[in-house]
DNA sequence: CAAGATTTTGACCAAATGGTCGAATGTCGG
DNA sequence: CCGACATTCGACCATTTGGTCAAAATCTTG
């Protein structure tokens, strides 16, 4: 495993790409590998010889969008605004919704499944860093920086608001006749989740 | 086409359940009509006696689990109180949300994989019906009832984070240590869900 | 350029799966 | 209890699909 060659990134990355635009579409199973081959340009023997099996291939990009998604939340910074570093946060999950909605919906479709792949990450590091950021915006509610609400559940709608955009966007583009592809959609959208939800956890002045 | 007897009611409902279940677990490439036959007490064959292809069976249990989607939305009442008809609406989507989990899944599912067959369904009865409601809620707007945003997206707000609930309960069950299960947390959920979104959407004094 | 390693692929296999068919069994009104 | 109709199912078929293999083509490097 020394050195990949400049052949085998290329491949592995043009196969990894196939892969997620397959799966996200068509679902594990609805998937085909000769599917995800002609996608990434190369035979199904030849996509074989770089992954060893469907599943595999399933894993490796699971594992990638897992990563990826991780990353917003880490930032969180506990000494600053808390309004603020909301606002960043939520702006940034929007920003991802919109640029890697396949990505999205393949995480969406892993987890509906019941997270049979995913489901120790969920419950060791996904646990963990949600615990650590729970604790976080406690202390912000104590200071009374944030109105009472129950942290996890504030996070969960983070992630239900701003994914929505990506994993229901079929039905976001029925719904409005195409909207969403126009200019100024995702902004629009953004401002529109980000006003509620921040006005949502505001502190009221009346208790 | 008249008049079914016993046997064919029952023997449909039980395809029906099971075939929900299969579809939202495994997916509609993943599900099985073996599967679903076994899960209906029946072998294949019988099965197939009922409903003519494995997609007509997916046909049948989308367009009964749309039906139930629509109901709740269709009775937001414009002379009600804005505040007081959203609550309602948005416990009512809860509720869904606890009690039929593997619908919403489906549903999702569905939607995750481009809406294929319901599509149409979405750009007509659907988005007439949130054309409808959209104005219904610009009028409160107006008359400052209610915070100004945009409705169509205070709507995609509400249906994203109360079918979180049942679409994401793999990912909600790892990071709670399976919270989702016990006595209590629907409606602390529900609470929190409340909580935020009336609180985000409630007209703000000082403009 | 030669030789070894890497990459690519056509042909093939076994298992899974959607669907069919005819015969057997069960149901029910008269 | 009979006859007609409804229901059930074992056996079977064709296709799809994940995966293998040996040979061919291509690349790399001394």
């Amino acid at each position: 495993m020394n050195k990949p060659s400049r052949i085998q990134r290329e491949n592995r990355a043009a196969i990894a790409n196939a892969a997620v635009s397959e799966f996200s579409t068509r679902g594990y199973h609805g998937a085909t590998i000769d599917a995800i081959a002609d996608k990434a340009g190369m035979s199904k023997p030849n996509l074989l010889y770089y992954f060893p099996s469907k599943e595999a291939i399933y894993r490796t990009v699971l594992e990638q969008i897992v990563e990826e998604w991780l990353s917003p939340l880490l930032s969180l910074d506990p000494n600053g605004d808390p309004v603020e570093e909301l606002r960043r946060y939520i702006s940034l999950k929007m920003t991802m919704s919109a640029h890697r909605p396949e990505a999205s919906r393949l995480f969406a479709s892993e987890i509906l499944a019941g997270a049979p792949i995913l489901r120790d990450f969920l419950e060791t590091r996904l646990k963990t860093l949600v615990d650590d950021k729970s604790a976080i915006l406690r202390s912000w509610i104590a200071d009374g920086k944030l109105a009472p609400v129950d942290p996890v559940h504030l996070i969960f709608m983070i992630w239900a608001t701003t994914q929505h955009y990506a994993d229901f966007e079929a039905q976001i583009d029925a719904v409005t006749g195409g909207a969403s592809q126009q200019q100024g959609f995702q902004e629009q959208a953004a401002q529109a989740v980000l006003s509620i939800l921040l006005n949502g956890i505001k502190p009221r002045p009346n208790g």
